[in-house]
DNA sequence: GTGAAAGCGCTAACAC
DNA sequence: GTGTTAGCGCTTTCAC
């Protein structure tokens, strides 16, 4: 900046004034440096400009992993929200910083906002750490986690309605006759608990008693599902249903009940969770219940910036929409089989 | 830090050495230091360590979007790279600034580095821009490329051998009988052209002629597949095989092949490219080119680590494999239909 | 309309 | 071992 101002023979204030489009300083010296500045490929110094100002445009997004599996980031659900949440980011100007940090120390992503390296958070999942999230609001660090809606919750989240959405799937399994729905995934985390509860409501409500040893507090992890399903098939646990945590989940089972020799939708009814971009094209097509993950993006950023702008907080419940496919039809009127 | 300087009874300057763990200050008073650093919840500013340090930690990652399409960053391929990238840099402690960028106006990238945002940058993919990239590189940008290596190329790239891979893939169908093999993919963008080379390697080798007509330049879109696939059955142009550009297509032609009433892998054997997570799972499960995700981020952070050390840039070729499964295999001993 | 000077929060000579 | 001072690159009062 100093050159510029050499060179164009004015002073720093004036080459500042200049590049920020100041009215204050004579339109034609205005053009004269910003030609000279790009001629130079100068651009302004955003840490400097940042330090000076005393603000930041950056949001980090955190995405803790758990460390006893020290899980790599794969589930498209998670990937496909960071691209929805670096899309509403770029649309509004904002810098997106892609973090990863240990789930147990969960209060670590503070540090991001309290060494000024982000304006604000947004925490994709909120795993079993209610407690450090409530100290983190207390703090008063800005930050919006994707998850479940919890009591005594002093932070706000934006999520589906995760209790709906478990109570539609598993009404449409028992509508179409299913008696022994399985539930696959682990309820210890708030999102998943809450899509259980839905799961009890709709077996309360269609007068179906729910088999406790049906739910299967399985993780995310392939193996782990492959394992389960082979597991119950020796212990001769039956089940005319599966309803699972996450899209990926029941692919994976499906894949492992196709293995077992076991036909979908017939001998099975499966229906997934998250309406992945896949899911359609999945053979048999996958029912499933859809978090709407543009909206998801648009929805996080737009309560962490009004939260910035100093107004309430406010938990965000978005739709939640149960789409039939071919897992969990009962009439298997559809494609033909091919394999 | 002042703060901390007047409530320990000591210069700004010692505060900053103690923090920094220097052993220039006594370790009594350093710890009182860090003791009342840590009860104020304080912590380094890192723009103001930065500007006056001169550097900066922060690896910028690229994706472009097309801005014909202004597609959403929704491939699980591209997303799990990203994945693969935050890990990496997370492991050697580098943040991520994850951007998207017109894909026409690559040359913005550079605007990261010099406003000092980022000390350096990671393109993933390259697409029609091999000219703004070189022209980056004139400019002395750090950068590594995730994509092909082209000739006269100024700059690093990381990437799969992709000639290699679509040789291998298109063998692998010839070998097993097939006879005309439907090429899907935009050979404009540099790695799927290189694939189509292969693809030519792979006839000339067979000595089977290949039809022009079945190399069909679609983009990534999901909807310009099926109708493609509706669009040549209309036309009975016939095939007994399909190679595409990536697993995400493969599933989206199964599909929309199995809509047609055909049967995989008796009718068409497909043959897939990036062996994503879903595609061991699939009905039929897919073959496919793998592309070593884990690798790749780490390839990238390493060779954008050493560039920056002052080393001699240099381009990666990554290790590529078919694996074979059922959507390519002869005797479809597989699995039973499951429709 | 433009310049001089102070200061954002930090570090690193250089003194003592 | 610790304090003083200058300065990283920028913006913004306050003069003129």
């Amino acid at each position: 900046m100093a050159d510029i101002a050499r060179l164009a023979g004015v002073s720093v204030s004036t080459v500042s004034r200049a590049l920020a489009g100041s009215t204050l300083v004579n339109a034609e010296t205005r053009e004269r440096i910003a030609e000279l500045a790009r001629s130079l490929k100068y651009s302004i110094n955003v840490g400097a400009q940042n330090l000076r100002l005393g603000h930041n445009n950056t949001v980090a997004v955190i995405v803790p992993y758990d460390p006893q599996t020290r899980q790599h980031l794969s589930d498209p659900f998670f990937l496909s929200l960071i691209g929805s949440l670096a899309d509403a980011l770029t649309e509004r100007g904002h810098d997106m910083l892609l973090t990863r940090v240990d789930a147990d120390r969960l209060d670590q992503a503070a540090g991001l906002y309290h060494t000024g390296r982000a304006m604000g958070i947004v925490l994709v999942g909120q795993w079993h750490h209610h407690d450090q999230l409530n100290a983190m609001a207390v703090q008063g660090v800005p930050f919006v986690v994707w998850g479940a809606q919890l009591p005594q919750q002093l932070y706000a989240t934006v999520g589906g309605d995760n209790r709906a959405g478990g109570r539609l799937a598993t009404a449409h399994l028992l509508a179409s006759g299913a008696r022994r729905v399985l539930f696959m995934g682990d309820p210890e985390l708030p999102e998943i608990g809450l899509r259980l509860q839905g799961y009890a409501d709709a077996h309360a409500q269609a007068g179906v008693p729910a088999d406790a040893q049906l739910v299967r507090p399985v993780p995310f992890v392939t193996e782990a599902i492959q394992q389960e399903v082979r597991s119950l098939r020796e212990r001769h646990i039956g089940f005319d249903a599966v309803f699972a945590a996450s899209d990926l989940m029941a692919m994976t089972v499906i894949s492992a009940l196709r293995q077992a020799g076991l036909h979908l939708p017939e001998d099975v009814r499966v229906v997934g969770y998250d309406d992945i971009a896949l899911a359609a094209h999945f053979h048999p097509s996958l029912s499933t219940v859809r978090q709407p993950i543009d909206t998801a993006g648009q929805a996080l950023v737009r309560s962490l910036l009004s939260q910035l702008a100093g107004e309430r907080v406010q938990s965000i419940l978005l739709d939640t929409e149960l789409v039939v496919r071919d897992s969990s039809r009962a009439a298997a009127a559809s494609a033909p089989c091919a394999a």
